[in-house]
DNA sequence: TTGAAAGCGATACCAC
DNA sequence: GTGGTATCGCTTTCAA
């Protein structure tokens, strides 16, 4: 099936029919000035009648802006893509970029060759900007990215190296601060946090505000015990540290699906929650108000971060000069606790 | 801060360099025939040299061709896609755009405003190809994709009305008739179907499946009462259900979501999972697997949607003619049941 | 095989 | 205000 090439009218052709020359159409076309009442109402007009439709390619070839940005999501495996958490941030950028006039391109750059692309991509100047996620320590895109990267940059969440020029993260220390001190606050004795893959920099946070908390309060902060970040990962962790550690009965997990994981390991050790041990999670997502018991969690404007992130960018397309954004968390409490 | 646009070589360049016509570097690069040896090893070594990139938007603009699709998800809330389905989905087809040498353009289809942006978008032939999903009937973003596009659109899931050319779908009829066969199979006695909006195809796909299934053994289908494929909606019509029909000792649900809601309602209740109720679930997405008892699941393949959709769609890109697909489904028997 | 030249469909600078 | 013209960087006839 070739589908049918339908000519359709250039600029030219609406200045004809105007009776106004191109240039005229085109400061029209970007309502641009130093154009009469008549003539510019002759263009529309003209555009009307014939259904012009300005072409975005050629658009972007003359002014070397292609109204397009990349988010790019890091990650060995593209299944990490699969978590929720993205899909949130997705829809707060899109929102923010529509505004914008920015359409979204999406590349999930796990493998090699995806990699690939990716450079080419940022090479080539295909896209006017990148927001980008999901980086672990000496992660291959990085280079990529700092390379071939004539274009403004925004992180989501900070790596685990320098602190880029521009991100949005949320306060990932002072949400697991919060957690911790809550399970504190209501008398448990013994708190351990399950974390996440260490290389990551928002795990780290997040272990550096269990540790705060507890040192504030005088305890002894347990050793991290690390998961991935999934459920089956956090059931396995916990049963782990419940070996480790019988007496334990608080847990800050680093996120929502690891206490999931958690819930599940401590039913089968026979544990009830929150009577026996408190859990708290992170994130917020589905998953916690559907847990049984529902999970006390720490929120994160997941969209907010998204949206946020589109709308630094945009800014420096535009040439301004955004700052970094932190946003912040709040504890949601539900029956895990 | 303003980017420094570096100045980039052309292929005029690297033709000059390499001591060629530009007609002959451009030859080399999109390796056509009638190039002596010696010229393109030459334009290679110049390529190489200069360190040069083809400039995607001027070879769009001459070619016609972006190489770029569109993924557009529909749906009245943007929180639709906060569905971990359409994380599967993407990634599937992210991969198998990936090999087709093509990128994804993600376009969320909420607002009205969301929707003129893909007029545009569509219109303008900003896109080579569309996968369009999650449309519901008289959808308006079915006749901004059928009157502005003169290019090539995959359906991922049928829409209510015709058929069109071009879909990739799944065999939800026989995917809940296989569950409703099982739930029979094991003795119940009286089993309902939660169902999902009725003004989709999947929902009332579904509902046929349970249907045919019921009018097999002899017993007869129960009307569907629907939810909208989220937990608490499943939790509604589950407590609603109960109300009407406090013998059910079987359900059906539309999809794992709905089906975690069904057993937040049944525990509610009182009812024993799987002792007094059994229930399956559609989708086969982690929560299923979550689920305390773990949900008996229809699988279906989510992943191969997204890269059936994506192949397909390159397919008719290069020109081919290729066949709408139904993708099988397969029970998946787990605790709940 | 080869290369000159004519597009592709806009933007932007510049005299007028 | 206005319109002519060079330019963006590559593809694609077409005649040699």
């Amino acid at each position: 099936m070739t589908h049918t090439p339908r000519r359709r009218p250039t600029l030219d052709e609406v200045a004809e029919r105007a009776g106004v020359s191109r240039s005229a159409a085109s400061r029209v076309l970007n309502n641009a000035p130093h154009v009469s009442r008549e003539k510019r109402e002759a263009v529309l007009r003209a555009i009307q009648e014939l259904g012009y439709v300005p072409n975005p390619t050629a658009r972007a070839l003359a002014a070397r802006q292609k109204n397009v940005v990349a988010l790019v999501i890091s990650g060995e495996a593209p299944s990490i893509f699969a978590d929720p958490f993205f899909a949130r941030v997705i829809v707060g950028a899109s929102a923010a970029l529509e505004e914008a006039g920015l359409h979204l391109m999406l590349c999930l750059a796990a493998s090699d060759r995806s990699r690939r692309g990716l450079a080419e991509l940022l090479h080539a100047r295909g896209v006017d900007g990148v927001m980008l996620m999901a980086v672990r320590e000496n992660d291959p895109v990085l280079a990529i990215v700092g390379e071939a990267a004539e274009v403004p940059v925004v992180f989501g969440g900070r790596p685990v190296g320098d602190e880029p020029p521009w991100y949005v993260d949320v306060d990932n220390a002072g949400g697991t601060r919060q957690a911790a001190e809550h399970l504190l606050a209501r008398g448990r004795q013994r708190v351990a946090m399950l974390c996440g893959p260490l290389d990551t920099r928002v795990s780290r946070e997040r272990y550096r505000g269990y540790r705060e908390a507890m040192i504030l309060a005088g305890r002894e902060p347990l050793s991290p015990v690390c998961g991935d970040f999934t459920e089956p990962g956090g059931a396995f962790v916990m049963a782990e540290l419940l070996e480790r550690h019988p007496e334990v009965d608080g847990i800050v997990a680093a996120n929502d699906n690891m206490a999931a994981g958690a819930l599940r390991a401590l039913r089968g050790a026979g544990r009830a929650v929150p009577g026996d041990v408190a859990v708290v999670g992170f994130d917020d997502l589905d998953v916690a108000r559907i847990a049984d018991p529902a999970l006390t969690t720490v929120h994160q404007p997941i969209q907010a971060l998204g949206s946020e992130m589109a709308r630094m960018l945009a800014a420096l397309i535009a040439g301004e000069e955004p700052s970094p954004l932190l946003l912040p968390t709040r504890l949601v409490v539900r029956a895990s606790t």
